[in-house]
DNA sequence: CCAAAAGTGTTAACAGTACACCCATGG
DNA sequence: CCATGGGTGTACTGTTAACACTTTTGG
């Protein structure tokens, strides 16, 4: 620190504000589902420059708007979670908040759009399995449809998405025990197997089913979770259903 | 999902990148350190408008540059992380490096900061006690400051800094025990004592002694930590020091 | 009746909790 | 010699992990 008397820093700041040209900010977006007892993402195909036609996230840029001025104070356009919730209908096609979501981090490197310079701030997202099938549904030009995260991922995705992707599955494995995001991946009621089938997936192994099941009653006890009415049947022994208790 | 045949989402794009206005992107800092067994965070106060005059965590724009033109290629202004090692640089006057930082979250409420749209990607600094003290000596006219965050936090801070300070120590409690920031407050050597200070400074309570000896001599088992040459005499008993292993 | 998944139990190892006790040191 | 904190032991409880057994269903 070796500042002058004056407010050279304040002064800088201020300069700054009015003379410094200015980025633009994205929302992308790592939509996860699971189908076929397999963890799937969300992937379009870039239609413009740059890495036209590579596969790449879905996004978009927040919807800013012009400094507020004496009669127009505070409408500075759409909050990072409304871009969000924007994107996630456009991608997906599902009204709003029938699909979770959470920010994940910010990429801000310099050149990581070689337009321009572009923040992305980006977000996960889970969507239930039993609306994954009407999302993405339409063949436009973008080619949205989800692809096996494990099986059939891209060599190379557009930008810096690689590292977005790869970041996006390590914070859902590490929130799995300490958040409710699997219960984000299963119908509104569900089988103890189906619960334990999502924390395979995500975790990309086997999960043995009695532990599982002595952790799942824990959840009852805690009132984590309730039996529903009802009994899944398929194909052999009927299970049980619960239900999440928000 | 109702997109006719041509491809109106990116024309919409291109239109957006080229006529919307741009927001600016800052990077505010929540910096910890640890002085006479108390978390303490780094406060200045706001010179101009608005919230003159009032507490905020520093922090500051990120330097953007021009869109790349021919020959001009890649030059977009600094790197997020870059801002945020300038800014720790001239806030706490310490040299690059030497202060450990993590990303928190971005918050991008449209109204946060009334003079325009902007997006603060929030950062959690750590600062070792035996540096601390070097830091933020200049009592320039921002007046930074280590303020206690139990003890004489302000009321209120500017803009939405008192959700970001309560959202880094939540963070900072989260982590403690998934990941070395424990070892980012203290010195470069240091007793079981001094490192379960640190824990307890930030959980806000008390833990046993023998329990936490146990965990430390299972880090000592995994080659997290080793044991140190010499000993820390405080006045009482002397104490093994040890050394992280990064 | 048999394969497959539901549902249950058993055990050992390990980790967390709450103590109690001795030891070394400076004042 | 005593208050203080370092260093250690221990008994109890809870959790994890591996695995084996029984039950219920559809084909």
């Amino acid at each position: 620190m070796s500042q002058p008397a004056t407010h050279p820093v304040e002064l800088e700041a201020i300069k700054r504000d009015q003379d410094y040209p200015r980025p633009a900010v994205a929302v992308d977006l790592v939509i996860f589902t699971i189908l076929d007892a397999d963890l799937k993402v969300l992937l379009i195909d870039r239609i413009g420059e740059p890495f036209a036609g590579q596969p790449a996230l879905p996004g978009g840029f927040v919807r800013v708007k012009e400094p507020a001025d004496a009669d127009n104070v505070g409408d500075q356009g759409e909050d990072l979670e409304d871009a969000v919730l924007r994107e996630l209908e456009e991608e997906t096609g599902l009204p709003h908040g029938s699909v979770f979501f959470e920010q994940l981090r910010t990429y801000g490197k310099a050149g990581r759009d070689p337009r321009m310079r572009v923040f992305s701030v980006a977000h996960v997202a889970l969507v239930r399995p039993d609306l994954a099938g009407l999302a993405a549904a339409g063949g436009d030009a973008k080619n949205a449809r989800w692809v096996s995260v494990r099986h059939e991922r891209p060599e190379r995705l557009a930008f810096d998405h690689d590292t977005i992707l790869d970041d996006a599955l390590t914070y859902a494995q590490s929130r799995l025990d300490t958040s409710s995001i699997a219960f984000e991946l299963v119908p509104p009621t569900f089988s103890m197997t189906e619960l334990r089938s999502v924390h395979e997936v995500i975790r990309g192994e086997g999960l043995d089913r009695g532990n599982f099941r002595r952790r799942f009653l824990r959840m009852i006890d805690d009132g984590v979770v309730e039996q529903a009415p009802g009994k899944r049947i398929t194909g052999r022994k009927p299970a049980a259903v619960y239900r999440f208790l928000r």
